[in-house]
DNA sequence: CACCAGGGTGGTT
DNA sequence: AACCACCATGGT
């Protein structure tokens, strides 16, 4: 099933590679970032951040939070974001950086960064499949509304029973990563470029925002 | 002008 | 457990 829809979104949109970043760290502030806003615009902050030389857990900890919130004003919510960016630095501080981090097992890894202020369900799988390539499946937006699509017209899955699914077939962080990059990149593609689903390649089962797709292309 | 983008939190029903 | 308001910028 799943393994399915992998192959036939890399044969239509090609490897993704995700995610896209320098280092672990930068993955996890741009897991942040990006919470309810447009990558372009997480974009945005990150390049600032870098050309400040703050894109550090000792130095993002250090910083005053309104010149941290004001480096990342594009990404939005800003001040609630240097917050939580803090509380993330702090947290890596406080384990001993990166390397200890990831000397943990998955799931008191997973655990551990739901501790975090501002780190939920989707951002610490973000981080736990694209900063420490664990194998975990990302359920955002945009698989959610592909899977109630793909359920339709029964109710789709919990996200719990979606990524269990996913991580029961797809068992590398390679495959679940990509998986998820590519869920989102057509997303992108589909999502509001067209009102149905031409030229996809899940078709006819596919879709985004079932509720825009016309009736007589609805599924039956 | 309205609507939306790779969520999470705290409070209310 | 299921809602709700809130957080805020930049693009279409």
């Amino acid at each position: 099933m799943y393994r399915e829809i992998l192959d036939a979104l890399i044969e239509q949109h090609g490897p993704q590679r995700w995610w896209p970043a320098e280092d672990p760290f930068e993955i996890m502030v741009g897991a942040v970032l990006v919470q309810r806003t447009a990558w372009r615009n997480a974009a945005l902050a990150i390049r600032a951040l870098k050309e400040a030389g703050v894109l550090r857990p000792d130095r993002l900890d250090d910083l005053r939070r309104e010149a941290l919130a004001a480096l990342i004003r594009p990404a939005g919510f800003f001040r609630l974001k240097a917050r939580r960016l803090q509380s993330m630095a702090r947290f890596v501080v406080a384990a001993g950086g990166l390397r200890a981090l990831s000397a943990q097992p998955t799931a008191g890894l997973r655990a551990a960064l739901l501790t975090i202020r501002g780190v939920g369900p989707e951002t610490a799988d973000a981080i736990l499949g694209y900063a420490f390539e664990r194998p975990v499946f990302v359920v955002d937006a945009y698989a959610r509304r592909l899977s109630a699509r793909l359920a339709h017209p029964a109710p789709g899955p919990s996200d719990a029973d979606l990524k269990a699914g996913c991580e029961r077939e797809l068992v590398s962080a390679r495959d679940l990563n990509e998986l998820h990059a590519l869920i989102v990149r057509h997303g992108q593609v589909y999502c509001r470029a067209m009102a149905a689903c031409d030229g996809c390649a899940l078709r006819p089962r596919c879709g985004y925002h079932p509720e825009r797709v016309p009736a007589e292309r609805q599924l039956s």
